[in-house]
DNA sequence: TCTTGAACCTCTAGTCACTGGAGGATGTAG
DNA sequence: CTACATCCTCCAGTGACTAGAGGTTCAAGA
């Protein structure tokens, strides 16, 4: 039940370079070769890549994935670990929303535009002129 | 009144490297040189500078920023395209928020985990089934 | 005038997580 | 055998910076 690589990356959804670059950080194993030195992959690689896709998709940054996932082949350690990974990307991710909505209250309130000329445009007045911000700190 | 390269950045809080960064992609002319190679910036860089920093602080991107620049230069014409621009990243902004709080959703629901261990952990467990998460599509 | 240290210069490459393309080899179906 | 899809490695690009090496300039103080 051996997998080329492009199997494996329909199955997990993970492109092929991105899997070959995996592989070259170390989130991902060496797999065995064909004599033509094609990579093949089995069942755990599969889990493997979903794990790291999932974590992926959730935010984490690929040391944090590496930490994880060295964590979860220890199944006896204490999960502590893991909360302190994933709260700290959790008030990372709210520092975030945090920034982007400032941002975007800012930018909506340089909107009310009204299609003038640029040389009355309030967007590039506030631009252009730092002290307009309701904000004094971005 | 010519100010050197650190005395423009301390002016404009943006860094040395940053500013020869910007001149090298355009953003900034190059300015005039001493005999001996080193920049002299004017008052028309200072505020050059302080409107691609607080474009950036604001999250445009440098291309949008150099359209931006572009229609400030242009006071004549109807200021619609600054208008798209910003519409343009503010909707980006919008949707970067949504995604980002999808994700806090999901970390949050994650962290309910009470330091067992990592043969027990959700965290864990989530990461490695995708049909845990609450969300059909990250 | 000389010395010293801060600030200047160019050049090159790294950061992060991929991504793309060139040039060639392998594997499978017809 | 041929054709085509997929595989391979290698190298460089993406975006917005950032860092360091090795050398020059400038200005203040002795």
């Amino acid at each position: 039940m051996a997998l080329t690589i492009g199997e494996l990356s329909r199955q997990a959804q993970v492109k092929v370079p991105t899997i070959r670059y995996y592989e070259q950080i170390g989130l991902l194993s060496e797999p065995v070769r064909t004599e033509g030195q094609q990579r093949r992959y089995g069942p755990e690689d599969v889990r493997r890549l979903n794990f790291i896709r999932h974590a992926r998709e959730l935010g984490f940054e690929v040391d944090a994935i590496r930490q994880l996932l060295d964590l979860a082949s220890a199944p006896d350690r204490a999960c502590g670990e893991v909360h302190d990974i994933t709260i700290a990307h959790l008030d990372e991710v709210k520092s975030k929303i945090a920034r982007l909505t400032a941002l975007r209250d800012e930018l909506e309130a340089m909107v009310g535009c009204d299609h003038r000329r640029i040389s009355e445009c309030r967007i590039i007045e506030v631009l252009a002129d730092h002290g307009q911000c309701r904000h004094a700190e971005h």
